[in-house]
DNA sequence: AGCACGCCGACT
DNA sequence: GTCGGCGTGCTC
């Protein structure tokens, strides 16, 4: 596969391994040269490891230990533009490049030879005895002569016994063929027909339409409300770049949405793209993986970890719900896939689209700059329209002890019910009481292995910790002090409220929506189905219900309690809470009947609140961002965290001292450094954690003098050290 | 990341 | 005496 040849037979080359050495290791090119970008099998010490060349090498190592590449593997070599982009991920999150390589090299068994399997063909005879099963089955193969049938398939096509199949072979009428297994994916027919546009969604879909046939790097805000059609609009921007022969992706915050989007796409270009997460079959990640290399697939959606598949000419990255704080997360590297799309995409002439209806204030700021383009959706789809939004003062409203949902709301749901619309009841807490607290001692039950209380799941049975997904059995003894039967449910989970919806409303169908409680994505997606079709009255869920799902009956939407987002010192917790309020919010209403939400809140005249109440989003991110920038923080200012973890907590905040008391070469740029504190759970899997937090100026090379402040450091024992770019949160 | 080497505690 | 704990160091 060594489409260059750069280095003949027994040149030193320089390969770099996925094995976390930081640095790239010397070879002999193997027999027929090899050239960079092939991806290689190379001898380490006993083992062999993937590797891929990365240039010439640096002849430092003594040439008479020099060791020969193994052998040359059979995929598309990796591109300059890819090998550009590790370079600069690394750079850009303090990562080793080999942990950026193994990011780009997920896909198992790339050395192995395509595995073959049999496919079947029209033969050259006819057989001289034709019974009705052998003629559907000669009909299918003269029909679709270029398609190519396994057994299996060409049997069910033609509605007959793999025998009558196997009949054929044997009388020389249906040829049987080895192909590869790893077959091309379907050709997307960017030039079908798309849905019937809106006039606000038409000029949407031709500007980035315009913007996808530049070939030149940009980014566009697509910023539209729940039901406003950024869907279709953004499919019209990977037609267009379908049309013009490049490679598109779609990234979801979340593998549930995939599947309806999948049928989307169907629908929209006649086939089905290929498809990228964790719940890909190894077969299939390879194929992916090899497809794309190849320029045989099209499309990819998936998560964010297929910002590093081998696109052959990637034109265009859609981050959809660019917000969404789970495209920020730790998968062997900390990094923020918004970020790194648009990186990708700068690298190859590519555009990005960042849809949201609630923008990060980023985004929102880069927008406002003028760095990335905006283009806003504001017309719903047909009759809809936005909800009317009012706040329940709390303060006002009379309960009963361990009850929540308000007299006003039990008022609001009781109304939908008697005229068979849905309701939805949010709160963003799985599980039934989020604290269990002794009645005689004051304790409450933690886990044993994190900071965090453990959490009853009354589903379950159990108490679970969120944090390390322990459980253990509900204690009817204190652990703290040995009181009996003395341990109660402190606060509202989930759970309760259903509890509570079903005492109070005992005649409705009430379904409720939490990712702990469903065993499959696909049991998930029944379930959200059987709501939409309206087979529930009242909906119970966690944020999982906010996103991107329809349900046309539904016209109340309950927030039980707005203030959950508020609380905490987080600069970035308003925004959240805004995003997410806003979200839910736009649940209700979609089809004909008007909708309404209603927000529980003690404290109405909050500024967030005030600003989800009024619509006034604009007014909100400037606020926002107002205070950001007097703080110092993203997008204005430049952070860094840095998380230590260990058994020995002594050790670990000793490692924090030394750190903040070294701290010269941040201070050089001009960097605050705070901590060492503990971090936000400063425990988890019994391993102590301590946090410093790297402040500085909007230009300051934060990464490069980061790097210069940890390179000295030699961790001992098991004390670990993780730096995050532009954390999430910011206290 | 593996895997070997090596230097101290409890076994046949 | 030696088996094996896992700390330390190396891999072109």
């Amino acid at each position: 596969m060594s489409q260059t040849g750069q280095f003949r037979e027994g040149a030193r080359v320089g390969v770099l391994t996925t094995q976390p050495l930081d640095r790239v290791l010397d070879y002999r090119a193997p027999e027929g040269g090899c050239g960079v970008g092939d991806f290689v099998e190379v001898p380490l010490g006993p083992r062999k490891v993937l590797g891929v060349v990365w240039g010439p090498g640096a002849g430092d190592f003594d040439a008479a230990k020099l060791r020969p590449v193994g052998r040359i593997l059979d995929v598309a070599p990796m591109r300059d533009e890819m090998r550009d982009f590790l370079h600069r991920a690394a750079d850009y999150t303090v990562t080793p490049l080999p942990a950026m390589l193994r990011l780009a090299t997920r896909a198992p068994g790339l050395g192995d030879a395509p595995s073959m399997r049999k496919i079947y063909k029209l033969g050259s005879t006819v057989p001289n005895r034709l019974t009705d099963a052998r003629v559907k089955v000669m009909d299918v193969l003269r029909s679709q002569s270029d398609a190519a049938f396994t057994l299996k398939e060409l049997a069910d096509h033609a509605g007959v016994s793999a025998s009558v199949v196997k009949g054929l072979v044997g009388l020389g009428a249906i040829r049987e063929e080895d192909s590869p297994r790893d077959l091309p994916f379907p050709v997307l027919d960017p030039r079908q027909p798309g849905k019937a546009l809106t006039d606000d969604q038409t000029t949407a879909a031709q500007t980035l339409r315009e913007a996808v046939r530049n070939d030149r790097f940009a980014t566009t805000l697509l910023k539209g409300v729940t039901g406003s059609g950024k869907t279709e609009v953004y499919l019209e921007a990977v037609a267009a770049c379908l049309a013009s022969g490049r490679q598109a992706l779609v990234l979801l915050p979340e593998i549930a949405l995939t599947a309806e989007f999948l049928d989307r796409v169907e629908a929209r270009f006649g086939a089905r793209p290929a498809e990228w997460h964790s719940g890909v079959t190894m077969t299939e990640r390879r194929r992916v993986f090899r497809m794309l290399g190849q320029g045989d697939a099209q499309m990819v959606v998936g998560a964010r970890s297929a910002l590093f598949l081998p696109f052959q000419d990637l034109g265009l990255i859609v981050v959809d719900e660019e917000h969404e704080s789970s495209y920020k997360q730790e998968d062997g590297v900390l990094y923020n896939a918004r970020d790194m799309a648009v990186l990708r995409a700068m690298l190859n002439d590519a555009q990005v689209v960042l849809a949201s209806a609630t923008p990060s204030l980023e985004t929102w700021a880069n927008a406002k700059a003028g760095k990335y383009a905006r283009i806003d959706l504001t017309a719903r789809f047909g009759p809809a329209r936005l909800p009317e939004m009012r706040a329940i003062d709390m303060r006002d409203e009379t309960l009963d002890r361990g009850t929540w949902i308000s007299p006003t709301l039990r008022g609001a749901v009781a109304e939908r019910f008697a005229k068979g619309e849905q309701s939805l009841l949010f709160l963003n807490r799985r599980g039934y009481a989020p604290v269990t607290l002794c009645r005689a001692c004051g304790q409450q039950v933690g886990c044993d292995h994190c900071d965090a209380r453990m959490v009853e799941h009354r589903f379950l049975k159990r108490l679970m910790c969120h944090q390390c997904g322990e459980t253990k059995p509900i204690p009817t003894i204190c652990p703290s002090c040995g009181a009996e039967d003395r341990l109660a449910p402190v606060g509202p989970g989930i759970e309760r409220i259903t509890e509570e919806a079903q005492s109070v409303f005992p005649q409705a169908r009430i379904a409720t929506l939490s990712s702990d409680m469903f065993g499959s994505a696909r049991a998930l997606k029944a379930e959200i189905e059987r709501i939409a079709s309206g087979e529930a009255d009242i909906v119970i869920g966690t944020q999982l219900v906010a996103k991107g799902h329809n349900f046309p009956k539904l016209t109340l939407v309950g927030v039980i309690d707005a203030d959950l987002g508020l609380q905490g010192s987080d600069l970035r917790a308003a925004e959240r809470c805004f995003q997410l309020m806003r979200q839910v919010a736009g649940r209700a209403g979609r089809a004909e009947a008007p909708g309404l939400a209603l927000l529980q809140t003690h404290q109405p005249a909050h500024p967030v609140i005030q600003a989800i109440l009024g619509g006034e989003e604009e007014a909100f991110w400037a606020a926002e961002a107002a205070q950001r920038a007097a703080a110092g923080a993203p997008p204005y200012g430049r952070m860094a965290g840095i998380i230590l973890s260990g058994s020995d907590a002594g050790a670990v905040f000793d490692l924090g001292n030394h750190l903040a008391r070294n701290a010269r070469p941040l201070l050089e740029i001009g960097a605050e450094v705070f901590g060492p504190a503990p971090a936000p759970i400063a425990r988890i899997r019994g391993r102590h954690r301590v946090r410093l937090l790297v402040k500085a100026a909007k230009g300051a090379p934060l990464q490069a003098a980061l790097r210069r402040w940890v390179a000295p450091l030699t961790l001992r024992g098991d004390l670990r050290l993780s730096i995050d770019i532009d954390p999430q949160s910011f206290y």
